[in-house]
DNA sequence: AACTCGGGGCA
DNA sequence: TGCCCAGAGTT
């Protein structure tokens, strides 16, 4: 507490006790580094200045403003949330904790976060930052990726908080995890804890917090078909339960490798409806590798021109749909299709 | 409890 | 390349 106020870094959401400002603040931030989330909040507060500004928004539309932030279901969570604000709560957000807990995409940490900051409820924040600070100071060394280690942490938390300023605390402590006690090379050597650290006093610092690996990921390949007709770029929107949901892409076929034998893409053209006007298919207009954190995608693009534009049924029967390049714009599409797109100079 | 969901920065 | 980031929802 006496730290944070001489080291704090000023940001915008650290200005308001606004609960919809600091909402879009912590939705943002779930799983993002401060300096990516910045221009994000930024633009999405002067877009929707207020709850019910983003709950009158369409869903494509707050999709395109989350674009290259990742996990899209925050962007489709936080505009469900926002609706059920409005229709529900009568545009006030939830008073309390467990009443926040309640709202999709508000999970242990941003109800805590939402409720102290805004409401100065007492009720510990446990993010990364957090568990770091905590099993370095305390030399706790239960594994923190195993979800059972909560427990333990959330009544050390909610032991430690502040009486009379929980909301301060919170944002005391995980500012010191992101600044002094950081994940490599904290700056032991500056910091005010250290005589009381266990792990500063027994040189474990490196150690802690325990936490086991994830498995690897694995490589996924991806062969994209892009067929172009004129100024006209088919693209289509994905449906299913896999990543990206929601984003458009292009016609996609996933091998089991990254070679392509299987699969003859002047077919697949024809079983869409198309007309393929050349044969120049041998060649891949490009191949993008993309990393995920739980899985690599090689993604391979094939271009192909068509004599004549998709018909109306072939539309339908496909689910692609035509685009120009200023629509294409518009659309939320993964940072693979973005990069895409702008090697090819199509945006 | 395990799995899945992005993208970027850094050593 | 591996790890981490103001985590949450689904299975």
């Amino acid at each position: 507490m006496d730290w944070y106020p001489r080291h704090r870094r000023d940001l915008p959401w650290r200005h308001t006790h606004d609960p919809y400002a600091i909402w879009l603040s912590e939705i943002i931030l779930q799983q993002t580094r401060v300096q990516q989330g910045l221009p994000y909040y930024e633009k999405f507060l002067a877009a929707y200045p207020t709850v019910q500004d983003l709950a009158a928004a369409p869903e494509q539309e707050v999709l395109r403003l989350w674009q290259g932030l990742g996990y899209y279901s925050r962007a489709r969570n936080l505009r469900h949330t926002a609706q059920q604000v409005v229709n529900e709560y009568g545009g006030q957000f939830p008073g309390s904790y467990a009443e926040l807990l309640k709202l999709r995409g508000i999970g242990p940490y941003t109800a805590a976060a939402i409720a102290s900051f805004a409401y100065n409820e007492r009720v510990g924040v446990l993010d990364g930052n957090v568990y770091r600070v905590l099993s370095r100071v305390f030399g706790i060394t239960t594994d923190i990726a195993a979800p059972s280690t909560r427990k333990e942490f959330q009544q050390l938390a909610d032991q430690l908080i502040s009486v009379e300023e929980p909301g301060e605390y919170n944002q005391a402590i995980m500012e010191f995890g992101a600044i002094q006690c950081t994940p490599v090379n904290p700056d032991c050597l500056f910091c005010p804890v250290r005589e009381q650290c266990f792990a500063f006093q027994h040189g474990m610092v490196r150690q802690l917090p325990v936490k086991t690996k994830a498995k690897a990921s694995r490589t996924r390949y991806f062969q994209y078909l892009v067929l172009r007709h004129g100024e006209t770029v088919y693209l289509r929107k994905r449906t299913g339960k896999d990543i990206w949901h929601s984003l458009y892409d292009f016609h996609l076929t996933e091998t089991p490798t990254a070679d392509l034998p299987a699969v003859n893409l002047l077919g697949e053209a024809e079983r869409l409806g198309g007309r393929v006007a050349t044969n120049r298919v041998a060649e891949p207009a490009a191949m993008m590798k993309h990393a995920l954190s739980h899985q690599k995608v090689e993604a391979r693009f094939h271009e192909l021109w068509l004599e004549a534009p998709l018909s109306a049924s072939a539309l339908k029967e496909s689910g692609l749909e035509p685009f120009t390049a200023t629509q294409i714009e518009e659309l939320p599409k993964p940072v693979i299709i973005t990069n895409y797109l702008s090697k090819q100079g199509i945006l």
